[in-house]
RNA sequence: GUCUGCGUAGCCCAAUCGGUAGAGGCAAAGGACUUAAAAUCCUUCCAGUGUGGGUUCGAGUCCCACCGCAGACACCA
């Protein structure tokens, strides 16, 4: 055999290239095998990926292509996120369109997903921009406002006066408009909302049934949902100008402190506090403070709790007892009715404002005997109820259920479920999202685009200044219309859709992209749910949840039968990376950092000293992504898949360090030499003519066939429960076992040594799948392992037949003996006495403990 | 503050049901090869599992408390 280097980079490509020529990857439909779906999330198309996105589309590539080989018809298909506001930023700075700047994005990107040799059906290929993928999102919009799951109102929203835009509440920072600098007002605007809520049961208790998914995201979703219990009721209200016909509706989670009442609170926007800030400048001035706190939970959490009295009061349901009413900046419109009965003795924050506006606090529930209770602080433990007329000495868990009751049964209040979860706000005054395919008309309202119109698309004529409002707004004629109803002149709906809502059902599409139905039944039903998905935790409430609620509600408008999109979930971790920033303020890529040992850190043109921050998450705003690109350009795509599944558990962050990646490089190097290094010619190994174990008589030899098939079942077992860097290790253990027969003159050897070679080869395929491929040539092999079948391993051969049997005296380590692996009980222990005896000498036996095939521990005084 | 996850060798990480703490890799040191270096190969070194209790014949693994790190949520009545 010539001896030839180990060289990547024209082996890979040429790989490639085969693989793409017989169009290995396009998905097998016809229906002869079991289908398995694996996608992961699929990317925003910024140009650039770091080796964070290669993490993720390389383990879902170890993935299906480990399930192709057992035998599944695998659909891995891959898209682009591709609406959103950098695009639209791109479009101010450069003065190009969105769409362009996309697409030369998406060539980008993919041209670099391509380097790593993954193993995409590109023919499903989607871009959510793309018009035949959003005229079907509008379409099934139409028939989600139909089923009363879209609607538009007045909704409370972050206003950048400057950009004239609605932002996010991630977008205000400090208060302020995150581009802009300006200060964000609340507004109210008619917004077009997801009836999400709807579905909050549903979404909660299916949870239960994604065993499949981590533990932790399902937590995280039950804790976003925030489903609670409680009691609706609502006090009579007495004002200046007498009683106020509407009362005041509050919900409370704790019915059981009712007799603690001493006063109420209502937010800034409730109707009571409009109602006094009518007449009253300094009201009116104090709701104002509020607004201009903004949504921001930072700016919420540290403001400091204040009120102010309205000339309300309340009257308690039960005691009949006038109590005042403040308008409080804590209390929150969008949660439950927006106004509170507060228990000062009770709950925390009523406490702090009862101290601060001298209001009475009256103890309600008595802690248990020998609870410690913090002086100066509310209780809000257990106990038992005192001063609580006819419900004293209930404890206060069963007197929620009685206080309920009481409300029922005189019929002025009700048992309620309240949910954290709010209705998904998706209007965007935006360019570069899906249009909202409604039309506005005077006369009929708000009445949508008949379907045959449908794409509402883009105008491509637009300009984008990042100011004066959203563009399509600022169009001279793409909004105006004839209504459909009744052909009067009518305006276009201008806002755009969330991009969260694109991401919500393209793994639904992917099955059918060619379907002039937004859905085909037949293809929908028979691949989803998605088997496996795989993406970042940092997704595990937003994007997880829309695309939830969007298979219910698909469901429910008759696209899908399934009410769950993701069977199995891997939640990837994170990757970080230091940051760096210049006296500037400007972010240093790590790639131009030298760090040094005493942990600063220079750049490597300047010199310049820099500031050395926190490990974070790879992105473009701290410029700290690591290209894998050069990693590639180094050391071979194989080099950098390996290094991805073996350098820490999938699950876990990892703060990335090259300094491993030698190692897979040599690693790579030793598995190539174990073919072209090896003493004798291996290129004529026959598949069939593998040696049993039985026909072994050498010791050492049967060991190393054991050794070839329990690493065949370690790496099989490995993948199927994800733990990808153990089951590369177990592909190292192999190889250094194999290393030490490279030069064998023993036939027997020699013949084992051909079987583990390919053994090794193809467990090894589906994280390295170049070189496996390229050496299984060179062992004479004509079939390609992208083709071949998931190896089994011999049940015979797996068995040992000696096994170490650890002897312990009193929990300690004594000795160890090489025993027979179906040594019984009796024999184990007696063996055990024996070796031990001196140990044991002079000391009562009280008890001797065997576990068969591992230890004896012999328990002795 | 609440919830979740994680603390094992200088570093990244293994360790079935509770059963020999070490599989794999990085780094380091020594050696081989080389005119030399790189590359490669060989050998070696290192912890008793964050801390304190408990259960058990036996705890990295189970329980309790605490400390540290990370993430999510956070005035949700």
């Amino acid at each position: 055999m010539t001896e030839t280097r180990y060289n990547p980079f024209t082996l890979e490509p040429e790989w490639q290239k085969r693989w793409n020529d017989k169009n290995v990857f396009k998905t097998d439909t016809s229906g002869t095998k079991p289908k398995y779906y694996v996608l992961e999330m699929f990317p925003y198309p910024s140009g650039k990926i770091h080796v964070g996105h290669a993490r993720n589309y390389i383990v879902g590539d170890v993935i299906a292509r480990f399930k192709r080989a057992q035998g599944y018809s695998v659909l891995h298909p891959l898209g682009w996120d591709a609406f959103g506001m950098p695009a639209e930023n791109a479009a101010i700075k450069n003065k190009v369109h969105p769409g362009k700047w996309t697409h030369k994005n998406i060539e980008e990107m993919k041209t670099d997903l391509n380097l790593f040799g993954l193993s995409i059906d590109w023919d499903r290929e989607l871009a959510t921009c793309e018009p035949n993928y959003y005229k079907h999102q509008q379409a099934f919009f139409i028939d989600m406002y139909k089923k009363g799951l879209v609607y538009s109102k007045e909704a409370h929203v972050n206003w950048d006066p400057v950009d004239q835009t609605v932002l996010a509440n991630e977008q205000v920072v400090d208060g302020k408009g995150w581009r802009s600098g300006a200060p964000v007002e609340r507004r109210t605007m008619k917004q077009w909302f997801f009836n999400i809520t709807r579905y909050a049961d549903d979404l909660l208790n299916d949870l239960e049934g994604l065993t499949e998914w981590p533990e932790q995201v399902r937590t995280m979703q039950a804790n976003w949902i925030g489903r609670s219990e409680g009691l609706t009721f609502t006090f009579d209200v007495t004002g200046p100008e007498g009683q106020y016909a509407d009362g005041m509706k509050v919900y409370t989670t704790r019915p059981d402190t009712i007799m603690g009442v001493t006063f109420c609170s209502v937010a800034p926007e409730h109707p009571l506090a409009a109602e006094t800030a009518k007449n009253d400048d300094s009201a009116a001035a104090f709701i104002k403070e509020c607004q201009g706190l903004g949504t921001s939970e930072e700016a919420i959490e540290k403001a400091e709790k204040k009120g102010y009295k309205t000339p309300f009061t309340a009257k308690h349901p039960i005691t009949g007892e006038d109590v005042p009413i403040y308008i409080a900046n804590f209390v929150l419109m969008g949660y439950g009715t927006g106004a509170v009965m507060a228990v000062p003795a009770h709950d925390e924050r009523d406490y702090a404002f009862a101290k601060k506006y001298d209001l009475p606090i009256k103890q309600v529930i008595e802690a248990p005997q020998g609870t410690e209770v913090e002086a100066d602080a509310a209780y809000t433990g257990a106990g038992t109820l005192v001063n609580s007329a006819e419900f004293n000495g209930l404890d206060n868990d069963k007197a929620k259920s009685a206080v309920i009751d009481w409300f029922e049964a005189k019929n002025i209040g009700e048992r309620t479920v309240n949910y954290r979860l709010r209705d998904w706000g998706i209007s965007r005054q935006r360019y570069w999202g899906t249009p909202i395919p409604f039309i506005n008309c005077d006369k009929c309202g708000t009445v949508p685009v008949p379907k045959d119109q449908l794409p509402v698309q883009l105008p491509e004529d637009v300009e984008i200044t990042g100011h004066g409002g959203n563009p399509l707004d600022l169009h001279p004629s793409w909004k105006h219309v004839d209504c459909p109803e009744c052909g009067g002149k009518a305006v276009r709906e201008t806002d755009t859709m969330d991009t969260f809502v694109d991401s919500s059902w393209y793994y639904a599409r992917y099955t059918c992209v060619d379907s002039d139905l937004p859905l085909d039944p037949e293809a929908v039903n028979h691949w989803l749910p998605v088997d496996q998905y795989i993406g970042g935790i940092e997704h595990a409430v937003l994007h997880l949840l829309y695309a939830r609620f969007i298979t219910k509600a698909l469901k429910e408008v008759g696209y899908v039968n399934v009410k769950e999109p993701f069977k199995a979930l891997l939640t990837q971790g994170m990757v970080l990376s230091p940051c760096y920033r210049d006296s500037k303020g400007e972010y240093i890529n790590p790639l131009d950092v030298i760090a040094h040992s005493d942990g600063t850190a220079t750049h490597k043109e300047t010199g310049e000293k820099l500031e050395v921050l926190s490990n974070e998450k790879m992105s473009k705003s701290k410029n700290n992504g690591v290209p894998p690109k050069p990693l590639v350009e180094t050391y071979g795509a194989d080099t950098l898949r390996l290094f991805s599944m073996f350098c820490a558990p999938i699950e876990r962050t990892l703060e990335w360090a090259e300094s491993g990646v030698d190692g897979a490089w040599r690693y790579l190097g030793r598995v190539w030499g174990l073919v072209n290094e090896a003493g004798f010619s291996l290129d004529d190994y026959d598949v069939n003519k593998h040696l049993l174990i039985d026909d072994i008589s050498d010791k050492k030899l049967k060991d190393l066939k054991r050794k070839i098939h329990k690493t065949i079942r370690k790496v099989t077992s490995d993948l199927e429960k994800m733990q990808f860097n153990t089951s590369v290790a177990a592909c190292m253990e192999l190889a250094n076992t194999l290393g030490e027969y490279r030069n064998t003159q023993d036939e027997t050897a020699q013949l084992l040594y051909k079987e583990g070679v390919a053994s090794l080869l193809r467990v090894l395929n589906p994280v390295a799948p170049h070189i496996t491929e390229e050496l299984w040539k060179q062992l004479g092999q004509t079939t390609w392992l992208v083709e071949e079948e998931w190896p089994g391993y011999d049940e015979n051969a797996v068995k040992d037949d000696e096994i170490t049997l650890v002897i312990q005296v009193n929990g300690k380590l004594r000795e160890k003996l090489t025993v027979a692996a179906d040594i019984s009980k009796e024999d184990a222990e007696k063996e055990a006495l024996t070796a031990v005896e001196p140990h044991i000498a002079g000391l009562t036996v009280r008890k001797t403990i065997v576990v068969p095939g591992r230890l004896v521990n012999i328990v002795a005084n």
